[in-house]
DNA sequence: CCGCATCCAGTTCGATACTG
DNA sequence: CAGTATCGAACTGGATGCGG
């Protein structure tokens, strides 16, 4: 085997898995939400208060794709008004370590950045 | 201080740093990409064959892209045909973390999306 | 043939307004 | 409160072209 296709092996080893992780995990805002999650069980309008930017369209299909992902479920109350409650499901807690290296990365590279626009 | 407010804030310290993260990792492409040049310095045709449905365009760009963050450094040879070859830097090399822990969870998503359709 | 750039179509995203 | 409806902007993808 030449060296090359190994090398192609041993790539798409890694570059599937994380292909399929992205597809689950795509766009800005699903992982905002799952971490708002992490820290508690929230309504519909909590949930959009405590991510910057996003709109209420945008988090009604983010929630819905991440329900039928089992990341996230949803609880509909029938009181007056109704209540909606998102609660992170125990597959939904799994991402936790995959959150947790991203925050670091994140953290490192604001650093970086900040660094970079005061000597240039 | 109130218990939501609290979390409010607790909340927002994980959020912010995964968003910048996630501005500069942003659509389906880049983590292959950089993927592709963990495993050695490569050119632009020879990247485009180890990512599966890439197109020369989005290639063009997402190196673009991860060259102004500095993750990759791109190198032109003035030879005939001119080589073009990209290298990850050691900035980039910093994401292989990020990259491993996204891969596990890609892999054992897909264990469980295997079993539920054969349960199905 | 290599590394793009350009044009065009389709999809996604965002702002605002509105409903039960 | 918990979303939908609508419209325009932005991003993505495919086909094609082009200098070297």
């Amino acid at each position: 085997m030449k060296t090359e296709e190994r090398n192609f092996s041993t790539c798409s080893k890694h570059m599937f898995p994380v292909h399929d992780a992205l597809a689950v995990l795509n766009g800005k805002w699903k992982l905002p939400i799952i971490i708002s999650l992490m820290f508690g069980n929230k309504r519909f309008s909590q949930i959009g208060r405590e991510i910057p930017k996003i709109t209420d369209k945008m988090l009604s299909k983010e929630l819905r794709d991440l329900e039928m992902n089992e990341l996230v479920k949803r609880t509909v109350y029938d009181s007056i008004p109704v209540v909606v409650e998102y609660t992170l499901t125990d597959y939904g807690h799994t991402l936790e370590p995959v959150i947790e290296v991203l925050r670091k990365w994140g953290e490192k590279h604001r650093e970086r950045i900040m660094k970079e626009e005061s000597t240039e």
